[in-house]
DNA sequence: TAGAGCATGTAATAGGTTACATGATTAG
DNA sequence: CTAATCATGTAACCTATTACATGCTCTA
């Protein structure tokens, strides 16, 4: 009875009604995709397996001979097995941030190089913000009368809040380096540093 | 010559002095693990693939007959790698956040329950603040005179400013969530709805 | 002398991406 | 007729976690 996150999520989508894998993908590519991604590689592998264990039923549809596409639906047990992983507390999960593994290791370059990458990754969050937008006007225009509008949008709200939140640090970040290059940071020695105490921070954090 | 993020991570962390697979652990727990994490099932193979890549060498330290070490440091190959790396420019990766998977789904449950699971997301991110504080204070003491402490403060920047933006989300959530449920949301009829116009927004993310 | 920390490693498993392979239908 | 979209699926591969296994050294 082991069941994934994204095979929780695909639970979660059937609750909207039966629908295809095709049709599940859909939905991690509009309006679900910016907190969550699914693959067909992992999504057709997982209908299976949830209709093994009973969660999902399908029907196959054969419009004439030569098609068939298989619609799935939650079971009495798929409905349980969604809605208990809901009322059980949600985790702390930790986040990869590869734009600062690479400020991590930022003096291994000219500080000009550093500064090309925030000026990169900003473009990159801007593209997500008018992503953003564009979800939350369909939201708001599509889906006025769809019953779970209110939590939708508190989805697209909190991806909004942390991608200001990004492109506030880049502009702080931008800044700071470029006053740190004119102070002739990069001509300074690489002097040797090691901080012993470095381990007391690890203790506490694995435990 | 194909190599991973955490394969460079390594790379990055050697790039500060030699040292032990167990030391490179305690960087991933103590300043970087905010950002990114390894664990030994991971650093101790990466180290022996990179070896046989010769971007890293190491030495067999013995202060006796029964007990060994391994201190690992960069090769030329392996510090130009690094920097390559370093100067190709950062890409967009997605994320995925559970408290958002959830509430996506949210009406399958009554919304007092929502309510609560932000309450706990909440107090995961008081601790990481508190974290991350800690992280803060130590690089401002102790690396006072490391040459990488300004990068340094880049990462945990990012971190607090992300952070506080995910408890604002949730003061704003709770709140929105307590009108909705003082408004009877939960004793709405479950219509069914259904939108079509949803496709035209996969349409464009899968370009 | 017991417990914490130092130190290295493997095996099983889980979770996920990508490329490949196939073929029908529909709209321009 | 041709391109886009619908629709399903597999195989190879990569990345990472967890549990297990071992044994030394130092400090209270």
């Amino acid at each position: 009875m082991s069941l994934n996150k994204t095979g929780l999520a695909i639970l979660g989508i059937l609750s909207r009604g039966p629908q295809t894998g095709y049709d599940v993908k859909k939905v991690f590519s509009s309006i679900a995709g910016h907190f969550w991604q699914a693959s067909y590689g992992q999504i057709y592998p997982l209908l299976k397996k949830l209709n093994a264990q009973g969660l999902v039923k399908h029907k196959t549809h054969k419009p004439n001979l030569r098609q068939a596409k298989n619609i799935y639906a939650l079971t009495a047990q798929g409905r349980k097995s969604l809605r208990h992983w809901l009322r059980s507390p949600v985790e702390s999960h930790p986040w990869r941030i590869e734009i600062l593994l690479r400020l991590f290791f930022g003096r291994q370059v000219p500080v000009a190089e550093n500064i090309r990458q925030i000026e990169i990754y900003r473009r990159h969050k801007q593209d997500e913000i008018l992503r953003l937008e564009e979800i939350e006007r369909h939201l708001r225009e599509e889906h006025a009368e769809d019953p779970d509008q209110p939590y939708y949008l508190l989805t697209v709200d909190y991806g909004q809040k942390v991608v200001r939140a990004c492109l506030d640090w880049c502009e702080q970040s931008l800044a700071r380096l470029r006053e740190l290059e004119k102070q002739g940071y990069d001509k300074q020695k690489a002097k040797p540093f090691d901080c012993s105490n470095c381990e007391s921070l690890a203790k506490k954090h694995d435990k």
